[in-house]
RNA sequence: GGGGAGAUACCAAAGUGGCCAACUGGGGCGGACUGUAACUCCGCUGACUUAUGUCUUCGUAGGUUCGAAUCCUGCUCUCCCCA
């Protein structure tokens, strides 16, 4: 994987450029869909290339290896086979999955033990088999297993976690620098830096991430609890460290206002179940603000979803339709919300590559922020 | 014509003397959701009120009782079975 800077905007730090991997080349800034079991929830292939046109997207190692398993997914010849998506997948390792399950986790030096969600059974995950389970499923851009620490930790937790995030980085990448790509294609591996809101522990976890000279680095460990503000400084205080010649990549965030602030702070990649998750649930994001098209303001609305979409939903259905679809509990509706969020998700992204390639990104942005901010 | 059962809030359905403005579903209204255990979760849903509270409700008209959705009587309506 290789990543070429293309252009710095003058007065914020937000950059573009080209992640070049063996699927393909991905344009950033980009929005990853998130598709946890192999599959972006609700959306077809074909939709995800035409129509909310997609360069990315993410797998869960934690998911895919409880089900359908890693002999599976060998057999298959990887995930890209197993799922028909030959453009680039990133996938995440796990470790988040080990913090939103707190109630059954235990963390100790070796790994962390946790109970399968489905069956109850028990398993243990560790930077090797993490590494090996990664191998398996064939991502092109693979994560390392970190600790993600809640936002409210103290100094101390959050020291001790970053410590052992960095013992486990340093087995991580000994273990995948000593394997081979299982399906001739390559894969990269980025270090997640944490640290939580603790300037000097993010610093440093920045420093040792950086002396390990991977090709990206993702920042881990934000929006997790902690004021957006206290987010948006850390990312500061990492991407001053971070080298300018590698992807930098914001771990689960965010919002659409998130997404602009990162990028104008020189985030790179970003994912997050928001478009999807609460699309699902009946929120839709526009250029103009935020929907809620469940609510009995639309229902006699019969003007597009969104009229400035780029989507060929937004179009063809109405509001006052979609509202009915999603009170009927219709799939349809889920559908339509998830392809129109993530439609809007990607163009935001693609609108911010293009205005800083055209020198207009920051006044362009600080009037998006006031708009997207807004209920509708 | 004979016999039986029942009428409770938007719908369905508990409750059979005080803890009932009334369980529980559904529906309705609103909210939440940030590396997805999520087509999920959480509120509110008689009226007025920020709330305490006050007022009006369990087919209908009376009655018994300190007290009635609950007991008694009349009326109205609905359903089932047999002819």
């Amino acid at each position: 994987m290789k990543f070429r800077l293309e252009k710095t905007d003058k007065h914020t730090n937000a950059r573009c450029g080209t992640i070049f991997t063996d699927h393909g080349e991905i344009e950033t800034p980009i929005f990853m869909p998130v598709g946890t079991l192999g599959s972006v929830k609700a959306l077809h292939i074909r939709e995800l290339k035409d129509d909310v046109n997609a360069d990315i997207i993410l797998g869960n190692t934690y998911h895919l290896y409880l089900r359908p398993g890693t002999e599976v997914l060998e057999q298959a010849g990887g995930l890209h086979k197993f799922n028909g998506w030959d453009r680039p997948i990133l996938t995440d390792s796990g470790g988040f999955q080990v913090f939103s399950l707190a109630e059954n986790r235990k963390l100790t030096e070796q790994g962390a033990t946790f109970r399968s969600h489905i069956d109850g059974s028990k398993h243990i995950f560790t930077p090797e088999n993490v590494m090996d389970i990664q191998r398996s499923i064939g991502a092109d851009i693979i994560m390392a297993f970190d600790e993600c620490p809640p936002g409210d930790s103290d100094y101390r937790y959050a020291k001790d976690s970053l410590d052992l995030t960095h013992r486990w980085l340093d087995r991580c990448i000994k273990r995948f620098d000593q394997t081979e790509p299982k399906y001739g294609y390559s894969q990269s591996l980025f270090p997640i830096v944490q640290g939580c809101v603790y300037k000097d522990l993010r610093e440093r976890s920045a420093e040792y991430m950086v002396s390990k000279d991977r090709d990206g680095y993702a920042i881990g460990g934000l929006a997790v609890g902690e004021p957006t503000e206290d987010m948006y400084a850390m990312i500061e205080v990492v991407n001053k460290i971070l080298p300018q010649d590698k992807p930098r990549y914001l771990m689960g965030v965010g919002t659409p206002v998130n997404i602009l602030e990162g990028i104008s702070r020189g985030i790179d990649m970003f994912d997050c179940v928001m478009p999807t998750r609460n699309g699902r649930n009946g929120m839709l994001f526009t250029s103009e603000g935020t929907i809620n098209i469940k609510n009995k303001k639309w229902d006699r609305d019969f003007s597009p979803v969104d009229p400035n979409g780029t989507s060929f939903v937004d179009h063809e259905y109405s509001k006052a339709y979609l509202r009915h679809l999603i009170k009927s509990n219709e799939l349809l509706a889920l559908q339509i919300c998830s392809i129109h969020n993530l439609g809007f998700y990607l163009w935001l992204a693609r609108e911010s590559r293009r205005r800083i390639k055209d020198g207009s990104f920051s006044a362009w942005k600080d009037n998006m922020v006031k708009k997207l901010g807004r209920r509708l």
